[in-house]
DNA sequence: ATGGTAGCGCTGCTA
């Protein structure tokens, strides 16, 4: 099987690079993170057309995460389980049952800065997650938890790690949150190329000024039929492109 | 130390 994660910073904007993205590699699960619309305006019809099915968790304009397949989507749940409290109420986070593996869409909360309230916001919902996947018990299941992690889990994740030591998405808390979740019992595919996955619109792209900030998570059954984990930046060589590239992960499994 | 771009929806917020 193939899954993929891509942080599209908005669907309605890349609907047609998105298409033609699930065209050409036609993988069995995308999830999808920052469409940023509503359930309502998300342009499902251009991605039914190409034989997938579509699971949303949209809000206004802002964040928003989907799920992509065309290998089934059961037993859909979207946010954390229990109440719905603001903060953590917004849409951030769906997951869902692709083909006999349990796929997570999740966009972790940016930081914005160490000094900032949104900074621990995204250190406790980094928790949550872990008390998800904890208390679902995916670890022992084929799971794959993809998305924007907003974290880069090591310097070797940042094309200049001096320049980021003050800053969010570097941070030793927010390392420790995603080795807690490694700990749960989950591998980091990406963790062995570092290949990035993000670059800043204001800097210079062109000169590999990135981060590896999308991640995916593989619990230990399904990593041991993991194949490949790359990441596509030829999906950024196109005019207005997404500011992050998509990952695509190739299992064994059928 | 700062500024640079992109998207949304409407003027500033988020990233």
């Amino acid at each position: 099987m193939r899954f993929a994660t891509w942080n599209v910073n908005s669907i309605r904007t890349r609907i047609d690079l998105v298409a033609s993205w699930l065209d050409t590699h036609r993988p069995d699960v995308l999830c999808l993170q920052e469409t940023k619309c509503r359930d309502e305006d998300f342009p499902v019809e251009a991605i039914h057309r190409l034989g997938y099915e579509t699971v949303l968790h949209g809000h206004d304009h802002w964040n928003g995460v989907a799920i992509v397949s065309r290998v089934g989507v059961e037993d859909v749940r979207r946010g954390f389980t229990g109440p719905q409290v603001a903060p953590f109420d917004e849409a951030r986070l769906i997951a869902a049952r692709c083909g006999g593996v349990d796929v997570y869409s999740a966009y972790v909360p940016n930081g914005r800065a160490l000094d900032d309230p949104h900074y621990l916001y995204k250190l406790v919902w980094l928790e949550r997650l872990r008390a998800e996947l904890m208390l679902r018990g995916g670890s022992e299941d084929e799971t794959l938890v993809t998305g924007d992690f907003n974290v880069a889990p090591t310097d070797e994740d940042i094309y200049d790690p001096r320049r980021w030591r003050r800053r969010t998405h570097a941070s030793a808390p927010e390392r420790s949150a995603i080795s807690a979740l490694l700990e749960l019992g989950f591998v980091d595919l990406g963790a062995e190329d570092h290949h990035f996955t993000w670059w800043n619109y204001r800097t210079a792209a062109e000169r590999n000024m990135g981060l590896r900030l999308d991640l995916a998570l593989a619990s230990t059954p399904l990593s041991a039929t993991v194949e490949s984990c790359v990441v596509d930046v030829a999906a950024r060589r196109v005019e207005r492109p997404s500011d992050h590239a998509p990952v695509l992960i190739t299992t064994s499994s059928e």
